[in-house]
DNA sequence: AAAGGTTTTTCACAATGTGGAAAACACGAG
DNA sequence: CTCGTGTTTTCCACATTGTGAAAAACCTTT
């Protein structure tokens, strides 16, 4: 008789009333909810009454009709807080290194340094070596100014001032106007590039990832030796990242600039 | 001894489950939320399960972490769209952020709390952290008293005494007096402040934005560290709250109210 | 290999959730 | 106004269901 795996009875009915109060935008009624879900009318009544003690069911009295309560809007959005692009953005970045052979990465803003807190490593025999949780620079970064290309003006150079522009290589960025320059031509060719800019020799491609909120919340980025990225492969593999981001960014059901032309 | 208007025990129990869940952004452990929560462990796994089972948990076997699910992403939505106004607001938050490079909140009045329910983060090292869905007591908040400013006196005596005045920080407001003073000001310059009401060390200006119906349906805000929204900003700032709440309002086709009286 | 720390599963018991039925409403029509 | 039909809400006897202690299965560490 009893289904031992069935999981507890009750919450299981409260979930799916829940569901059932989010199929329809503007209300519903304790004895509708009853017949779509095969509940008796006082048991969906006793468990949407719980449902509301604690804020995830909002009963609006002059109507009779019950909705979605903002508690669970709350705790909705921590899905959408989490920082778990990590686990999606591997597929990408595995197809990545496999399509260009180079180390992929995937790495966010925190603070005013970039964090690479991701990588799928290149399987060539010279390879970078940045392990992941490795700190950079926020303009020696090809991720960091791919986040940063998407700012206003106005933010880049507070950023820019309160983090300062170390030189890593000779090629790194050391003028206000030469961060402006470069954003510029991210912003054109729509790819990130770190040319040997935090490590001779080392060349970073790199694309930005939008949250939901319409917000660059991470980048990805290919990286190999500058022997390997030509001028030549460039091109190329910008716009492979490009697609890559762009893809990764539609799965977590992101949004892309509004609507900037 | 029981409670019986306590509503569904496991209901209950695994809603708070959810609610702790929420609460942590990388995820956490059955029996440290067993802890916190003061279940059993076995109990707080069942009720877990359950909620897996339906999509409201996540679990992460090679980590044994559990977290909030894709499903109560979805089922939170909900709670948005039915407020209509959170999507077209984005724009205007971004906005905000961008000329006080500070952070923007949307938020709405829900019982007797000010829920913020929408929020663009300002690029600052230090910023304001209060993640949406958080709840604030109305006198306390600045969108609070910027909706509340539109009410008649006597519904907002009776919203005090329903709510009462939980004084959070030495700036609080503490007495009717004191609420019907800063309601005063509120309405004389057309924007509200909460000058370290809620926390200390924040600043928070804010204003309202109006219906359809000619209610004021929710407010906006611009938070920051008290130090960097200085007196002599104040005023700029404002204004600029009151000109996007203004827009906001005439893009939901909302109406201000007539200012006859 | 044993010792701590987990996460899962099991199980006997009764506390807990259940649903029928009845009470309290809310509206419209007569 | 009173009745009638649709609700929402409360009550309560009953056994189905959820419970937590304890044991089992897993891990990492030593």
């Amino acid at each position: 008789m009893k289904s031992p795996k069935d999981g507890v009875q009750s919450v299981s009915r409260a979930l799916i009333l829940l569901q059932e109060l989010a199929r329809s935008d503007d209300g519903v009624r304790v004895s509708d909810l009853a017949r779509t879900t095969g509940l008796a009318v006082s048991t969906a009544h006793r468990l949407l009454t719980t449902l509301e003690q604690h804020g995830f069911a909002q009963f609006e009295p002059e109507t009779t009709l019950w909705h979605v309560g903002r508690e669970a809007y709350a705790v909705g959005s921590a899905f959408g807080r989490r920082r778990n692009f990590v686990a999606p953005a591997l597929p990408f970045l595995k197809r990545l290194r496999d399509v260009t052979r180079e180390t992929a990465n995937l790495g966010i803003l925190d603070g005013n340094q970039l964090v690479t807190i991701s990588q799928v490593e290149s399987r060539e025999i010279m390879r970078a070596i940045s392990n992941p949780g490795g700190q950079v620079p926020v303009f020696c970064s090809g991720m960091g100014k791919a986040i940063v290309a998407t700012w206003t003006d106005e933010d880049i150079k507070a950023l820019a001032e309160r983090a300062g522009l170390p030189p890593m290589t000779s090629k790194s960025l050391r003028s206000m106007d030469e961060v402006f320059d470069d954003i510029r031509q991210t912003r054109e060719r729509r790819y990130a590039l770190d040319d040997e800019e935090h490590v001779t020799g080392l060349r970073c491609v790199a694309a930005e990832v939008w949250s939901p909120q319409g917000e660059a919340v991470c980048a990805i980025s290919v990286s190999g030796l500058a022997a390997r990225i030509t001028d030549a492969r460039l091109d190329s593999i910008g716009r492979q990242i490009r697609k890559a981001a762009d893809d990764l960014t539609q799965q977590l059901g992101g949004t892309p600039p509004s609507q900037s032309k």
